[in-house]
DNA sequence: CTCCGGTATGTTATAATATTTCATCGGGTG
DNA sequence: CACCCGATGAAATATTATAACATACCGGAG
């Protein structure tokens, strides 16, 4: 386990601590196999890699990334039914992410300001942003190529 | 069939016509069920409309939203799992869409403006934006109980 | 016309994603 | 101890989506 792994989860204690929020043994090891994966993974691949620990089950992985997503520790891609560790943890607001479709880094920013009312006076309660496209590193590559 | 599903379908047709898609039967059946939703539809639900005209499969229904999504005709919405008709037909850009959590009504815009690129040289090729709260009616209806 | 290539559809089966439901455990509290 | 409650275990099932292969149809080339 990285460094950076180990302090990720040891601020995510403690952020999870001073919430009064509960991060269990398995709630834990699922955000480790997010902080550590280079790329976004989808449910079943975490599922796989909890069968060795114990024979895991798909609500056991659910209910984690349910917790994580809650607590603002995990973030779930929608369009491509996967999840990532936010790399913001505090950060107010709902996240933009940014994904590259070569390579699967995540990049993301917090959102500061509260979105703007959307028309005729809707109001927003939860946003979902996520752009796809190529990483500075592999649009570099596609170019030269 | 309102009138104005009528008028939505007839300018589908010749918006295909002009870009030499092909609007068959079914992918026009799909739009046309589209259309006259006051609110998101899944594929299933849409499988389930079109068995009484023959016993299509999912096959059948995935390939039609494919390929009204890729016209530009019809947009998935990737936090529900579900398809909505585009009410913007030709509307350059990815749209934005306002989703009313409580009646399911769909507000669109599109963006007119290329997305700027993201952090550290980010290329966006696709972006995915959804908000969800209440639209102005539901709003209202909740402030006033 | 006949053949061929491409696009669209039909059909069967299966993969991938997610939830429901009920049982159990374990730590606090009175 | 008796109780509650949040978390987990376990089995079954629901929902969403695709793979793979066969068939139909329509255009143009020969
Ligand atoms: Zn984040
Ligand atoms: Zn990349
Ligand atoms: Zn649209
Ligand atoms: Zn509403």
């Amino acid at each position: 386990m990285t460094e950076e792994v180990t302090r990720a989860l040891t601020a995510a204690e403690r952020a999870c601590r001073t919430k009064g929020l509960a991060l269990t043994p398995v709630r834990r090891r699922v955000l480790q196999l997010l902080l550590e994966s280079p790329a976004p993974v989808k449910a079943y691949d975490l599922l796989a890699s909890l069968k060795p620990d114990g024979g895991a089950q798909p609500p056991t992985v659910y209910r984690a990334l349910d917790f994580l997503t809650r607590a603002g520790l995990a973030h779930r891609i929608e369009a491509l039914n996967a999840y990532t560790a936010c790399v913001h943890v505090g950060g107010r607001g709902s996240a933009e992410l940014y994904i590259c479709e070569a390579c699967g880094l995540v990049e993301e920013r917090h959102r500061h300001r509260a979105p703007e009312d959307g028309p005729d006076g809707f109001h927003i309660n939860r946003s979902v942003v996520e752009h796809y496209g190529r990483c500075s590193a592999c649009a570099t590559a596609q170019a030269s190529a």
